[in-house]
DNA sequence: TAGTCTGGGCTTTTT
DNA sequence: GCCCAGACTA
């Protein structure tokens, strides 16, 4: 069969196995989603399966639609032959649990008009609970709760059994109960409930389970290591007596533990379907022997795992570079310095090159250093297009316009821009609408009915004429929602409630915004046609990853989480100090470390030809600069693969003993002699004068920290502040 | 009701 | 050191 023709025989053996239990452990780049695709083609071409009896199920919208792109090539190809994969169920856990929950919603808590709560909307309802509860946040965070709830979901577990142990705990289970009633008085649900929901439905409805079973004769799924209890529950109830069950992952790149996933899922999956083969995939087809010896370098130090001797016929490659700059900003430099030598060259292009880091706050300095230089970079993740303040609002408006129960979003944009609705008139909203046994959304709608004028009354003139003021327009969007498109719904919203004056201020950050407006019109006006429940789906199950395009040619700046699954010619990792990788959060915490080192073991094997591993002998770390120690991983890696400053010429402690003397960096940055000393009295030309707090030597500079009689306390540079000395001290 | 001040906290964030 | 949220003030 042609269609096999390009496997390598352990690829070809998961692919051609007989519709039953499959497992297969996929080393990083050993060509994963092709075996998923393949497989999908083989099951109809070779078994003769229609793909309304296939669902494949992914993390990511991204890798969804990659799959589906790659399915179609493969059915369009002339191995297949004709476009066959209409009916297919093809999409993430939570996409596919939501459809589910959207058609047998009369048996749920929520109606068809369900929205999805992102996080914002749940942190806003958690603390708003928190207040009620007269439960100082700042005792106990809003997020902490959350946390605790979502794990609870996760596994499954309902405030009606969740057990409480401690003070905390008993505050969650209290806060868990209140904010479920507050989810279903707004129609809306949370990610969690999407899966909770979606196994309840299963779980308790026979004839559903039945009939969903007897559709999905096979079921695929992508990153297996990455499932929680919930998705694990999922699958489990959706497969039959006789499963077909194709599952992919890889245990060593499970990096999500902390958000519910639990790569045991992979040993549950072998107890619990013991017919079930298991395929080793350790052929690499990304990097050079030299990255991959250095990954299993890494990730062999981890204990109790199944082992893959990662592979390549594409020859040993370039040496490793270890190289440790001086401080964070001249790590930034380098990694600049480099990208522009390898790009002068034409080595590679801009777009070839990724720097990764642990933390988000790492890529400030990065972006400052492209910023200065000139150059372009492609950023993922922090504050994306959907997190935006004005792409929420404006999302605000069409949730309540489609949903008015969902009183978050009503909340978000009732005073937004300033409509004369205070908090005051706000709160009395919200107090006689509960009274009155609405949510204030149908309270506002009754009001400019004219039907609830018991409810105005209650309200002072001008304040009830913002109200029905307000209440009209948003009556009147409704009315409009079912005729026009989404465009010109939007159009009319941003021109009608003022935000459009109340955004675009004539600013340079204005214009941003509304650029940002104008953008989400236009992905709105795409789904006119599918309407405006599908469009909120779709922007609330969106991610980081799914705004990432290859339009420009510039190097992608991204988080080592954000990296998994995409894999770059050249790779920076920056951070390689102990406490940032492996994060001092996770030292106390073996299973944590374990999945540090993982972390790091996804880092490396995202590159294919070069790798840079790159550190900063000082760091600043909460205000503070401080000596590094080197990440403890930089010494499990085989000294012939590396090259670099770190390399070859220093033991542990060696590496110690230069940090203690710290003779490596007095030659290249001469250490200043400090002109000022702590209780000098000073004059400055402008702030008068003033008694020396501090003074630190930092690199080249000398940063002085002054009390002054007039202005207070300022930090000054010693040699541009031109402060005289008045006295000694 | 909007701007300014202060204090705490600070990992990752597929949906 | 920097950001965000909530308090405080004009």
């Amino acid at each position: 069969m042609r269609l096999l023709e390009g496997l390598n025989p352990q690829q070809r053996q998961a692919v051609t196995s007989p519709p039953n239990p499959v497992l297969v452990l996929a080393g990083p780049g050993s060509g994963k989603t092709r075996v998923l695709t393949y497989r999908i083609g083989y099951l109809m071409n070779h078994f003769g399966f229609r793909p309304g009896e296939i669902m494949a199920v992914t993390f990511t919208n991204k890798a969804a639609r990659e799959m589906r792109g790659r399915v179609e090539a493969l059915l369009d190809s002339e191995i297949i032959g004709s476009n066959r994969l209409r009916g297919m169920s093809l999409g993430t856990f939570h996409a596919f649990a939501a459809r589910m929950i959207r058609r047998e919603s009369d048996s749920t808590s929520v109606n068809r008009d369900f929205v999805i709560f992102d996080d914002g909307d749940q942190h806003s309802l958690a603390k708003k609970i928190l207040k009620d509860m007269n439960i100082d946040p700042k005792q106990i965070s809003p997020s902490k709760v959350l946390d605790v709830i979502s794990a609870a979901k996760n596994e499954l577990i309902s405030p009606e059994v969740y057990l409480a142990g401690n003070y905390f705990q008993e505050v969650v289970l209290r806060v868990y109960h209140q904010y479920q009633k507050e989810l279903r008085r707004n129609n809306a649900l949370d990610f969690d409930d999407l899966l909770f929901l979606a196994v309840q439905l299963l779980r308790e409805k026979e004839g559903l389970r039945q009939s969903y079973q007897n559709r999905y004769q096979h079921i695929l799924v992508d990153e297996f290591q990455d499932t929680n209890t919930a998705q694990y529950r999922l699958i489990q109830l959706m497969t039959g007596k006789d499963p077909d069950l194709f599952v992919v992952g890889d245990p060593d790149q499970s990096i999500y533990r902390w958000r519910g996933a639990d790569y045991r899922n992979v040993l549950r999956f072998q107890e619990d379907f013991p017919q079930a083969k298991t395929i080793l995939l350790e052929q690499n087809y990304r990097s050079t022997q030299n990255i991959l010896d250095a990954a299993m370098a890494v990730i062999d130090m981890n204990q109790n795992r199944q082992r893959k001797e990662l592979f390549t016929q594409r020859g040993a490659g370039s040496r490793i570079t270890i190289h440790e700059a001086y401080d964070e900003a001249d790590e930034a430099n380098y990694v600049i310095e480099r990208i522009a030598m390898l790009t002068f060259n034409g080595e590679v292009e801009p777009g070839d090159c990724a720097v990764m880091y642990r933390t988000n706050a790492q890529s400030r300095l990065l972006e400052e250093s492209f910023l200065k230089a000139g150059l372009p970079y492609r950023l993922v993740g922090a504050q994306h297009f959907y997190g935006r303040r004005e792409v929420k609002d404006v999302i605000a408006y069409l949730r309540l316009i489609h949903n008015p129960d969902d009183q978050v979003s009503l909340l978000r944009i009732m005073n937004t821009p300033s409509r004369g609705l205070g908090d005051k008139t706000i709160a009395t909203l919200l107090q006689v609408s509960e009274a009155a046994g609405i949510s204030p959304g149908r309270a506002l709608l009754g009001i400019a009915g004219g039907t609830r004028t018991e409810i105005l009354s209650n309200f002072s003139g001008r304040a009830a004429s913002a109200l029905v003021a307000f209440g009209k327009m948003l009556s009147g969007w409704r009315s409009v929602a079912a005729e026009v498109d989404l465009g010109l719904l939007i159009d009319q919203v941003l021109r009608e409630s003022g935000y459009e004056a109340y955004i675009d201020d004539g600013t340079e950050e204005g214009e941003d915004r509304w650029a940002n407006v104008m953008e989400l019109r236009a992905v709105a006006q795409e789904f006119s046609e599918l309407g405006m429940t599908t469009f909120l789906e779709h922007v609330a199950l969106i991610s980081d990853q799914d705004t990432l395009t290859d339009e420009q040619n510039a190097p992608t700046l991204l988080t080592l989480h954000a990296a998994k699954g995409l894999e770059f010619p050249v790779v920076f990792i920056i951070g390689l100090d102990d406490g940032i990788i492996p994060h001092q959060r996770s030292f106390d915490d073996p299973e944590a470390m374990a999945e540090e080192r993982r972390l790091f073991y996804v880092g490396i094997t995202r590159a294919m030809d070069r790798l840079y591993l790159v550190r900063a002998f000082r760091r600043r770390l909460f205000g503070t600069s401080n000596v590094s120690e080197s990440s403890r991983y930089l010494y499990d890696l085989p000294s012939d693969v590396l090259e670099g400053d770190l390399v070859g010429f220093e033991t542990k402690e060696e590496a110690a003993y230069r940090r203690k003397t710290s003779w490596a960096w007095q030659s290249q940055a001469e250490e200043l002699e400090p002109a000022f000393r702590v209780g000098m009295r000073v004059h400055h030309a402008k702030f008068g004068e003033g008694i020396v707090m501090e003074s630190r030597v930092d690199h080249d500079e000398e940063e002085v920290t002054i009390a002054f009689e007039s202005v207070g306390i300022k930090r000054l540079v010693g040699s541009m502040a031109n402060l005289e000395i008045l006295e000694e001290g």
